[in-house]
DNA sequence: AGTATTTTGGTACTTTAGTATGAGATAGCC
DNA sequence: GGCTATCTCATACTAAAGTACCAAAATACT
């Protein structure tokens, strides 16, 4: 945002130095008119791209970013979740309790939670549904 | 964001007009110059803005666009990736067989090839792999 | 028309996933 | 200390998922 207004206050600025200039050549004499309008457009073109460029990489990082708020609405805690990034990483119970040092009993106990909070049947469709939430990355 | 860049567009556009009202003021000379470059620095600027969103977008598409010939090459058949889309939309064997109107029994043999074909040995392995691959859109 | 591939389906079996229930351990909070 | 939430683990069970092996159709290919 502030960034944003530098931008557009310099794009000013230019704009009246250009005007300035303009007014010195075409005092003297209008050939070097063409040019210069050429040069103006192509400029205006390039800042049209940078500046939209910017603006569409930030909303690309805001639509990936992970809900942190929706998993705590939610009522997953912090082990339920690391469990649920298991799952979607494709492990089994067994390989979760293996990378987790715990017990596949304690798997089975998170990840059936973690069913009921997302409100799923089946690991594949927390996956599904913890993706639509933007509760977990891909 | 947006909302911003209007707002400092709309500022130029005053500028250029209050610019030609006091040179109208000074001396009624030859002023319509300067309107004209000024609408082609507004042009060329949306243009920019307009060119450059088109062609972000299709870069967008590519991305999430599905790899039809990787699926050829690992030589999945459209039944099986038709399977494969259902599993991931968290569809069990059962549903699977409902929605394609089918026995279980065949879903389960799809199932089958395809997690050999995609070298998963659980149905969320194998949609993580079907992702990395590009195979499957999120 | 005949071969190759795909699609379909079955049985029998093993493995994994998920449910229900209970309970001990730990840590933060008032 | 007592309360609450989280994390842990276990048993016993049911339900799904997945494997192996087979085989009849429907399609595709040339």
């Amino acid at each position: 945002m502030r960034k944003t207004i530098l931008i557009f206050s310099a794009l000013i600025i230019a704009l009246l130095i250009l005007f300035q200039l303009s007014k010195y050549s075409y005092a003297s004499g209008d050939t070097s008119n063409e040019i210069f309008i050429a040069i103006i457009a192509i400029a205006f073109f390039i800042i049209g791209i940078y500046l939209n460029k910017k603006s569409l990489h930030k909303k690309q990082l805001f639509k990936n970013e992970i809900d942190h708020q929706k998993i705590k609405d939610l009522g997953i805690s912090t082990r339920e979740y690391e469990v649920l990034m298991k799952i979607s990483e494709g492990l089994s119970n067994k390989e979760i309790a293996d990378v987790l040092f715990i017990s596949e009993s304690t798997i089975k106990t998170h990840v059936s939670n973690i069913l009921v909070k997302l409100d799923a049947k089946r690991r594949t469709q927390a996956i599904q549904k913890a993706k639509a939430l933007q509760i977990i990355s891909f």
